[in-house]
Formats: C-alpha cells, sequence, structure tokens
DNA sequence: ACTGATAACTTTGCAACGCTTAGATTGAGG
DNA sequence: CCTCAATCTAAGCGTTGCAAAGTTATCAGT
C-alpha cells in the first residue's frame, strides 16, 4: 500500500490499528490523534481528512470492536451443538474478549459514544447483540416473543455487567480470587438458563 | 461561609457541586476544572490547592456518588419487610439512581477511575455493595457462603449491567419502548431470586 | 501522454486544557 | 499582635483538538 513518501496510503486503518495498539499498551490512556499521526510518521493535522472528528475516530474504533466482538462469539458457540453449551460459550466469549481487548471495550461501551449521533455505531452494536438475541429465542423456543426479549436483554446485561465490572476492576476481591472466566461466565450463564421455560 | 472576596471559604464543595451541576446538564460533557472555577468566580488555578490533580477531582466526586448510592439504596429497601420485595426495591432504588444522576454514575462506573489509585473509592464502593450482599445473604440464608457470594455478585451484575446500558441508550429499543424502570427492576431480580436455595 | 480535478497531506495558527511556579492575601493560633 | 500556613492570583509551559490555506500525488477523461 505504500504508494509515496508523501501520500501514507491507507492512513485510515493505520489510524484504527495504531490507536489499538495503544489502547491494548495502557487500556485507560486516553488517546491523542496528534501522538497517534506521529507514531505513524504522518503531521498532526493528516488524520483529519479520514476522520473530522476524534470522536469520529472512536465512532470508527468501536465499530470494528462490535463486528469483532459479533465474529468471536459466533465462532466460540457453533463449537457445540449442545444448546446449554452454547449459551455458556457466548457468554464466555465476551467475558474473554472484554478481558483480551479491554481498552477496545472501554471504547465500545464506557467512554461514551453516542449512538444517537453515529447510526452506524448502533447498527454495530445491534448486530453483535443479534447474535446473543437468536442464542436466547433457540433456548427457549416456546416463550412467548416477549419474555424471549426480556430473557435475552437481562442476559446481555448480566454478561455486560460482568465484563464491565471486571474490566474496571470492580470486583469485589472474595469472587475475583479463585475465579476464572469460566466460572463466571457459568454463573451468569446458570441464571438465565434457569429461566427456561 | 463567605469569608471575603479572595478567599472563597469552601471552594472544594463548590467544585464538586459545580461539577456535579455540569453533570447534571449535559451528563456526556467531560468535566474542565478551568470551567468549574470561573463558573464559581475564582482563578483558574485556583481548584488545585484542592485537588492535586483532575483524577482526584474527579475521584472525590466518584466517592461522593457512592455514598449518595448508599443512602438511596438503603432507604429504599427499609420501606418494605418482605424480603423479595426489599430485594426488587434495591433493584429499583440503584436503577433510578443511574438514570436520576446519569453523569455522577459515569464518573462513578465508565470513566475509569483507579481504585487501585484511591484506596478510599475503593472503599466508598464496597460500602455501597455491601447493602446489595447483605440483601442477598437474608434472601437465603440457607445458602452456603461461597453460593450466597456468587449471587449477590451476580446480582450486582445484572443491575449494573441494566443501569449502564441505559445510561449509555445501549437498551435496544423493543425492550426500552414500554419498560418502565421498575419493570426492568423485575426482570432483574426474577433471575436472582428464582436462584433461593 | 496531457491535463485538470480531487483527495491526501503539510504548514501555520488559534483557543482551551491540565499543571507548575512564584508571589499576593488572608485568617487562625500562639 | 505576629507569624505562618492555607488559600488564592498571575504568569507561563507543553499538549491537545481543530480550522484554514497551501502543496503534492493520484486518477479519470481526452
Amino acid at each position: 500500500m505504500e504508494k509515496s513518501a508523501y501520500h501514507h496510503g491507507d492512513l485510515r486503518s493505520a489510524l484504527l490499528d495504531a490507536a489499538e495498539d495503544e489502547l491494548q499498551a495502557d487500556p485507560r490512556r486516553s488517546l491523542s490523534i496528534r501522538a497517534l499521526a506521529s507514531k505513524i510518521g504522518v503531521s498532526a493535522t493528516a488524520p483529519h481528512a479520514h476522520f473530522k472528528t476524534k470522536a469520529d475516530l472512536l465512532t470508527a474504533l468501536a465499530i470494528r470492536g462490535f463486528q469483532r466482538l459479533r465474529d468471536e462469539t459466533i465462532r466460540k458457540s457453533a463449537e457445540t451443538a449442545d444448546i446449554d453449551q452454547k449459551f455458556i460459550a457466548l457468554a464466555e466469549a465476551y467475558l474473554e474478549f472484554s478481558k483480551a481487548h479491554p481498552g477496545l471495550y472501554r471504547v465500545m461501551f464506557l467512554t461514551g459514544a453516542d449512538f444517537d449521533a453515529y447510526p452506524d455505531l448502533r447498527r454495530a452494536s445491534l448486530e453483535s447483540f443479534s447474535v446473543l438475541q437468536d442464542t436466547v429465542r433457540e433456548l427457549q423456543p416456546s416463550a412467548p416473543f416477549d419474555h424471549a426479549q426480556d430473557v435475552a436483554f437481562a442476559a446481555w446485561a448480566i454478561v455486560h455487567g460482568i465484563a464491565s465490572l471486571l474490566s474496571e476492576d470492580r470486583v469485589i476481591p472474595e469472587v475475583a480470587r479463585s475465579r476464572e472466566i469460566s466460572d463466571l461466565a457459568r454463573i451468569a450463564a446458570r441464571l438465565i438458563v434457569s429461566q427456561k421455560v
């Protein structure tokens, strides 16, 4: 993609990659466009051609994250046919994602991207949620639609709640100690699975 | 408290109050120390005498929030004697708090205050969590300690998950529409209460 | 191959921010 | 009444996001 010294060629992707690298190195540090640019080797205002504002960049990053989360959960839950196991695998995949990419997860859920201002972001989020939604509907085919919806929402809430508490280090010590992600996933899954009608 | 024109008298509290006002007016806007100072009418660097860094100010604000959350949940859950209703009231109080003070809630949970760097913050958080923990233990006195702990954690996770999704406007439209907070609290509570041994 | 048109990039510059340092003001305790 | 520490102001540094104007390379149309 190296076209010339002047034109980078694929600065947009390079910026998102660099942003992810920084978040991976320090999940809590707030990104700086200028720092990303200098790391890549372009001028401080070059990114502005691809992202009008910093919020635009963060939103693009979050969309990327939702797509990856969707892919991960689909891949993991496809490994088993048993529907209960499938659900547990889903919860595990979700928690593992939030642990493997804490910085990205923060951008997706915690640092306040605005869904109303970015319809694409909302769509990406709903698409990653639909994986869970479909599985819950499979989990209880006989449930009335409303109830299935509620359970799916509850399932998302609990998994997201655990992931959020985990990635913010807000898990109480007694639980965090000697608790693997798979255990936490099972705790969550048990609550949901026991709601089968 | 007005001592003179030069000395404010209680700038520390005034800063936290002003910060809360700003967050109430726009929950997503990131606070600016200089803006707070100018709003209060002191110089741009006056706050530095009370909060060495911006993180210090945000942490103090979060601690305030945790104390208020604790008070609210205690007050609300004390209104009923029935243990199941008590738990639902707890969940409701939590969700109502996050809806009534979305900006403050963001500072407490979402914008990344560092528990390791601020032991007081961790303590305030644990104290607000203990209200939930105690109720869960009351809810299932016969449960083994580990299990009660797990359920308390799951309860916190789901309530926090809902609050987080709510305050970030990430609730799927189908659920958000025609769903009051009390309904959501009941959805969460049902999952937990059904775990009674 | 020539030629705009256009997208991508640089340079320059501005205002706002967090934070530091040095100095002014004040009220509280001895 | 005096001292001194706490509280505040003033000035300034480095960084940031963003805008405006100019430069360079790419690419479509002839």
